[in-house]
DNA sequence: TATGAATGAGCCTTCATTCAT
DNA sequence: TATGAATGAAGGCTCATTCAT
């Protein structure tokens, strides 16, 4: 060490690692991947960049493990909450909703995960795709169970509503995404999810049930008249 | 200009704008935006990097004029196809089916759109993003005509459906952008339309609940008969 | 010392200093030593690179005390050996014979020697420089044994034999030390004592040849001269 | 280019490539290649980094280069001085004495020869490699036309000559290519190539001959004197 | 004695862009 | 119009060594 210069900081290595990770992540979230300086992710914390590279073998393996760290906070209560809904069409809606807030919440790490981290050739194999899947496997659940329970056609193939649902949300999103605009999550979800269940079809039965409902009503009167008590009262 | 080389070969101005454009656009596609250089551009055509910067101000540019190039040729024929097709729900899976065509015969330039260009700033307001919308528009008035021929429902977002259909595509044709597997786009067409227009609700309701309001009425009718004031009444 | 971890294993001073040494010895080999990691030596032992710094000053001077080491093993039977030779041809041969086998053996130990060590600043004057002349001093004595001997001419500078035996064997087993082909020691080292003990030179001996054969010749006819059927022919 | 700074002096291709060949040279030479920065090789010329990279690939590729230079310049006259010279001895010594100086004159380079190149994986089959056969193919060559002209001895094999050669000399001069003492290039070319061509070994085989015609002569002697003649003669 | 966190100095390399010719 | 030499900034990464605990 120089004369004069301070003496460095010494924490335990979790500490620091976890330092390092929340550094990265803002630094990351401001700057974009390639605009960020490992160098400044240091200097954030008062360190040398040799010491981050003590932490983390690459830069590369910074950005994933920052988003693996996000994957962890995101799915940490996902089945809790799941399995507090019921009916397989607001389970869906929760997933949706709860992916929107994500993206609201946190729309510079899913750009992140989007642009730099999906899009590239690392990207398959690694911990976060293993984490993607994790993440969306919940949808595909909701779906398998809805599909279970009657609520959902069996004819529809998963992986694709997936997409449309992932996929929709990304490109919906894309302005916010990028800074621009709020995003009314509760609308958002409560559309994707009457488009992925109802369908743009105009629907006849709607058209049927009324005409039961109001066959049932007539017939309800019918016997509320002819009920004694009915006549008692009047 | 050295003696004895030969004199640099003067095209007309069209003809070497063409030339640069084609090049970079293989180049580009062969390596992506940021590993493909200019030099190597240059080098393809036999001319120097100094030449290309005569006819597109920069790189960037250029990756704009590839992209909006590949625009024209897709938009060319776009109304004419469409107008060949009747009904909403068929026109709706003809652009479908001619996103995934697109896609699959030319991933990189989808890559170089999705990644290198949709994603940075310079994006908003360039003409790219302006081909993009009308690209998209034919399905905004795709539906909007299912709308109004009846066969949409009204209440739908159309902004939302685009972007679930070209989100869900870019999603579910992923592996095939990078470079991995094929992509059966009349299968995943079909696949999209019917999730998009009859969505995931299970249909029979409307039948089943006819037959639920007859056994109703039966009971109800049974009930009615062995009323005494229904005998009386008779 | 994290809660619940080993205490660190304490070792004699001796004995952990033998095996830093034999670490770094199989890291060096296999990596060279600029490849050489000073945390993965201390890694194999399972110590951190603190604890090798207590043992040693420095890598370089880690690097020297393995060959030092090298050479005290080598040095060991030396001179045993070769009092049991006969000639100093024969011990130059078992010499060049024995350099070839560690050669063989070690063709890492040698090439970190030739390449880290003798080339660098710090080598003249170094124990290994020591040890290194003591090795090559049996050469030296063994070519003034033989010249005392009347084996070998007095007129020749032993230090240039020996720069041409260990430069030539270094050169002619480059191939071998750098990790290509076998090395048949035996012929090689026949070889060597030929070319160094009876040159390339063919012989002039051929002007005594002449003398010897002229005084047979003479003897031969006066034999001849003598026998009777000789003095019958005449 | 910045405001205020000066335009960059531009030259021809070929002047440029020499200037910086000649720069690396020199840098390499004082500083060894490890020590020496591609920068520093810039500055001297009043270029930047980026220029030298422009005629070479790489700071390695620019090592080899300035030795492939060295070579052409020392294989420039070789065969024509070497024709000069009658008689397989002296040109193995013309050989000898060129290489010392050589050695002499560019010791650095010598060094950066030995141990930054030819100790390197990327030695083999590269063209400093194969200049290098070249160079010492010459000593083959006289080897071989020493044999066809009688003057050699046929059974020693060339490759190791030449390695006790070059090897021999290396080792020999090493003091010097590390920049200490002087090489007094004549006597040591002188004694090489006694040691070489006329070997270690005493030449007494002349003397036994001797004794054995002495003992023939004896045997004639004594037949002779037993013969019937020769008492009849005495 | 052993730990192990932290230091800190460098240097190769890339390439879009410029501009004098 | 075409050339092509030159710019110039920027940053990831490595590791021997130190020293407070």
């Amino acid at each position: 060490m120089k004369r004069g210069a301070k003496p460095p900081i010494r924490l335990a290595r979790e500490q620091r690692f976890g330092d390092i990770l929340r550094a990265a992540r803002k630094v990351f979230c401001e700057k974009g991947y390639d605009q960020a300086a490992v160098a400044e992710i240091a200097a954030r914390l008062g360190v040398v960049e040799g010491t981050v590279y003590k932490y983390f073998d690459s830069k590369r393996e910074l950005l994933h493990k920052v988003l693996e760290h996000w994957y962890e906070e995101m799915l940490g209560d996902y089945a809790r909450d799941l399995a507090a809904v019921v009916g397989a069409r607001a389970r869906l809606r929760l997933l949706v909703w709860r992916h929107l807030r994500s993206v609201r919440e946190h729309p510079q790490l899913c750009r992140l995960m989007f642009r730099e981290v999906r899009a590239e050739q690392d990207y398959r194999g690694s911990r976060v795709h293993a984490m993607n899947r994790r993440y969306t496997q919940f949808l595909i659940e909701v779906l398998r169970d809805g599909v279970a329970a009657g609520e959902f056609r069996a004819e529809i193939p998963h992986a694709l509503v997936r997409d449309m649902i992932y996929g929709g949300i990304e490109h919906h999103a894309w302005n916010h995404l990028c800074g621009r605009g709020d995003l009314d999550i509760d609308r958002i979800a409560d559309r994707i999810a009457a488009v992925v269940c109802d369908g743009l079809a105009a629907r006849a039965p709607a058209a049927d049930l009324h005409l039961e409902t109001e066959k049932l009503a007539r017939i309800a009167a019918r016997i509320e008249r002819s009920l004694p008590q009915h006549r008692a009262r009047k």
